[in-house]
DNA sequence: GCATCACCTTGACCTGGATCAAGGGCCTGC
DNA sequence: GCAGGCCCTTGATCCAGGTCAAGGTGATGC
């Protein structure tokens, strides 16, 4: 279940969350000051570390683990936003919204480590950090940047489009040649949701692609034999 | 057709966009030195200001007129993102955008006056006014809301409830009681876009809530009867 | 060894919204 | 006045993706 404790400022977690870019450019004595009010928190697999429409005073960095953020409909229906793993942060943004509230759930996909980050003596570390304020301007922009991209995706975009876009995303092996391969590090109910479709869906396109001979599939490897035919499709 | 010339300081212009949140916060100097860098442009209606792609080096203000921020995939199809009035900025998240390229496209659906700002001189003016910065955050981040928002609609609703969210967010005369009225301010091509739906579509949609009693309809002007009732669909 | 359960696939069928086509109302220019 | 454009509505039909139902496979526990 979920649990947190306060944070020693010495721990490898510190000095991973210090490394990270919205905190790198404070002075030490500002990020010291932050760091005492940080706590490690552990959750397990399926635990939720907030609800939609909570009431948000921290964002969180991801030590260990994958946390998902989704969107649930009041008839439970879950949209996956977002995936964030180690060495990123999420719920930064909440940290000049209106309403003081988280406006997505987050839920471990499995046993994960995070540091939870008060909000607002980060807000206000930024009133004395003019580069800090610039890093964490950088940062939110390109949320926003991602959202306006997932909106054309779902908006002018097909699930196969969608589909094929995801794999060229999530590359990580390319031979340099014209070939690559995608490993799929999260079930796939929550690829299937991430590109919004249902599971029997994605089954069927990644069926159709193979069927068309441009991948093939074996388990949770995925072989993109031309890269540049399936980019025609994108 | 689109036409720009160097702003006078002295003009209302200058005074609007002097009063918007963006730049209320700034120093008069700091403000007088951005403003002899800013431009007044004319739009007539149909011009597009810009192209998503264009390399982007200004962003906006409205002072008369509605400008349509839109994507546009490569085969001609259209999604509204959102359409900006009087009073109000638009493109100023592009400060911060790694590839500095619009995001998306700009028209004019109706003649329209702007005031075009350079970006590099306010991001500039930004380092030495943390409460300015603090606003452009909070503006930030008011737009990626909103486009989370969007998502949820368009992923956990359908078009009918999106329909009556837009109805609901688009009231101008509430009468107090348990009535309202809308008045549809662009054609409705447009609102189908930005409700992602075809014309026909939304055209079916309004029929049938009319046919359901929930509203009717006179021209431009919604009537809705009991907000109560269509609250229920939401 | 086998029950259970999570995860995934496959098939048959359904449906919301798109597409295609036609027509009506109302401007604007000649 | 009327020709040519929107802009919008309505009807007929289509189809991508959802829903429902039935397995199959593999991991975990007893």
């Amino acid at each position: 279940m979920l649990n947190s404790e306060p944070m020693d400022t010495n721990l490898p977690l510190a000095t991973a969350v210090r490394a990270h870019y919205l905190f790198a450019g404070l002075p030490d004595a500002d990020f010291e000051t932050l760091a005492r009010q940080m706590a490690a928190v552990q959750l397990d697999k399926g635990d939720i570390l907030f609800h939609s429409g909570d009431p948000c005073t921290h964002f969180y960095f991801v030590d260990t683990g994958l946390i998902e953020l989704s969107l649930i409909s009041p008839t439970g229906e879950k949209k996956t936003l977002e995936v964030v793993g180690a060495g990123r942060t999420f719920a930064e943004a909440i940290a000049f919204m209106r309403e003081h509230r988280y406006p997505v759930t987050a839920e471990a996909l499995q046993a994960t480590t995070l540091c939870r980050i008060p909000v607002t003596p980060y807000v206000d570390t930024l009133h004395g950090n003019p580069d800090a304020s610039m890093r964490l301007l950088a940062d939110i922009s390109r949320h926003l940047r991602a959202r306006v991209r997932e909106i054309e995706n779902l908006t002018i975009q097909n699930a196969r489009s969608r589909l094929i876009s995801y794999l060229l995303d999530h590359i990580d092996d390319s031979t340099g040649h014209d070939e690559a391969t995608v490993r799929l590090t999260m079930p796939r109910h929550v690829i299937a949701s991430r590109l919004s479709v249902k599971p029997e869906t994605l089954s069927r396109l990644l069926r159709s692609l193979t069927d068309e001979g441009l991948i093939s599939i074996e388990d949770r490897l995925i072989f993109i034999h031309r890269l540049s035919d399936l980019r025609l499709y994108d």
